[in-house]
DNA sequence: TCTGGGGTCCTAGGACCC
DNA sequence: TCTGGGGTCCTAGGACCC
């Protein structure tokens, strides 16, 4: 049996483990930029109109009649929190697939059949004792039955969150509780074409001709199909697939056309990216860039592009990168458009100890390397970014992410550790 | 004024090779 | 009349996920 654990409205409730005052009161979380609502708690969701990805200035004015309490997204603390809840839920079994940051399969074929339905209550009960994050939690043969056993958890109250799949009786009942649009695996497009075959549940959808759902959805939707049936097509993952390529691009605060301050906004992307690739261990081989205008606007002239830059050598070090994705940002920047967003891609990674070096490169390589070795140590000393290349500059401020409401990374900041009484 | 960001997997089609 | 067939690699686009 397999238990997929999933936090309620996870981010909402981060904040809230910090914030006892808050208990029974509306609480959203919003994207980068404060843009729009990512995560709400059960009380901001009962509240009318607070669809998720809404625009908040859309529902500036919903928002503030019902005193909804807002947080910028604040990723350190959720990342930390999330390491909680998984640590926790290896006490229960070797075998945990983190399937995202809010949620992980657990692999429980080391219980017995009937030990199983306490053991999903334990396991809610104690994450939520060691974290303070309340989980549903369901279990079924396959991932695609736990996925919808644990949406019957949180959907029907009577379940209090945990819902187990252990008969025939249980998967066809679940089964006939889900509607085709909200089956793990079927998304907007496909739900229309299911639909209009007079298909109304998922119980539905496992009784069409799997020629038909093969056809239509590729083999994909046939694994789906099979795995609700009870075969087994997707096994757990339990170890992190090593990333295929590491990216960040992120909107900026404001629109810009400077080209310093673009150059400043993609060194430090690049920085942030290169970071992560020495954290696994790997190098790129190669670089994308692109830049582009703000797609909503009706308004501004429209430009986007990018750019792809295969490095003679694939390459981990901060330095090397920013020069060569200055060089490909200087290729495709126009003067004269109001730019929204830059962002850097690393591709083609390899081992950091399988590259193969031409002598040249080789000496570029150690230089390289023990300077980004001393400013690691020195940024993991006196904190992140206090040692940066110079093309990052320190105008942070002109180009950044508008995060107005962030709360305090309680968990990981000495400076911002929760504090009780006076100090 | 203000509209997220980071992923995965699959398929079809083109280029190229023998 | 009849114009190979199989393989690989790459890319773009679609669909879905959190």
């Amino acid at each position: 049996m397999i238990a997929l654990v999933d936090c309620n409205s996870f981010y909402a409730s981060c904040e809230q483990v910090f914030r006892p005052d808050l208990k029974g009161k509306p609480v959203v979380v919003l994207s980068n930029n404060d843009g729009c609502i990512i995560a709400a708690n059960k009380e901001a969701k009962s509240l009318a109109h607070i669809p998720m990805f809404q625009p908040v200035f859309k529902i500036k004015k919903v928002l503030e009649q019902n005193n909804v309490v807002c947080f910028s997204s604040n990723y350190t603390l959720y990342s930390d929190m999330s390491q909680r809840v998984m640590n926790t839920l290896r006490e229960f079994s070797p075998l945990v697939e983190e399937y995202s940051i809010d949620e992980s399969f657990v692999d429980l074929s080391g219980y017995s059949a009937s030990r199983v339905q306490e053991l999903a209550t334990e396991i809610k009960d104690r994450v939520h004792q060691n974290t303070g994050i309340p989980v549903g939690v369901g279990v079924a043969k396959t991932k695609s039955l736990s996925k919808l056993a644990n949406r019957y958890a949180k959907k029907e109250p009577k379940n209090d969150g945990v819902y187990v799949v252990d008969s025939e009786e249980k998967r066809i009942h679940l089964l006939k509780k889900i509607l085709v649009k909200d089956v793990w695996g079927i998304g907007r497009k496909h739900a229309v074409r299911v639909e209009s075959t007079g298909a109304i549940t998922a119980y539905d959808f496992s009784k069409l001709p799997v020629a038909w759902v093969r056809k239509q959805m590729t083999v994909l939707g046939e694994r789906l199909w099979r795995e609700l049936q009870g075969e087994t097509c997707n096994e757990l993952v339990p170890l992190p697939k090593s990333k295929q390529g590491i990216g960040t691009a992120k909107s900026f605060g404001y629109k810009l056309n400077e080209y310093g301050l673009i150059e400043e906004a993609c060194a430090s992307y690049v920085s942030e990216v290169a970071d992560l690739l020495r954290q696994q261990k790997s190098a790129a081989g190669k670089i994308e860039v692109f830049l582009a205008t703000n797609s909503f606007s009706d308004t501004d002239k429209q430009y986007r592009n990018k750019v792809v830059i295969t490095l003679e050598t694939p390459s981990s070090s901060t330095i090397k990168l920013t020069k060569v994705a200055l060089q490909a940002l200087r290729k495709i920047y126009r003067p004269g458009y109001r730019y929204k967003k830059v962002g850097v891609n690393l591709f083609n990674l390899v081992p950091d100890n399988k590259v193969q070096f031409s002598l040249f490169d080789f000496k570029e390589k150690i230089e390289c390397e023990a300077l980004t070795k001393a400013i690691d140590k020195l940024n993991n000393k006196y904190g992140k970014n206090k040692v940066k290349v110079a093309t990052v500059g320190n105008r942070e401020k002109q180009w950044a992410l508008i995060k107005e409401h962030r709360s305090p990374r309680f968990t990981t900041q000495w400076d911002e550790l929760l504090t009780i009484g006076k100090v």
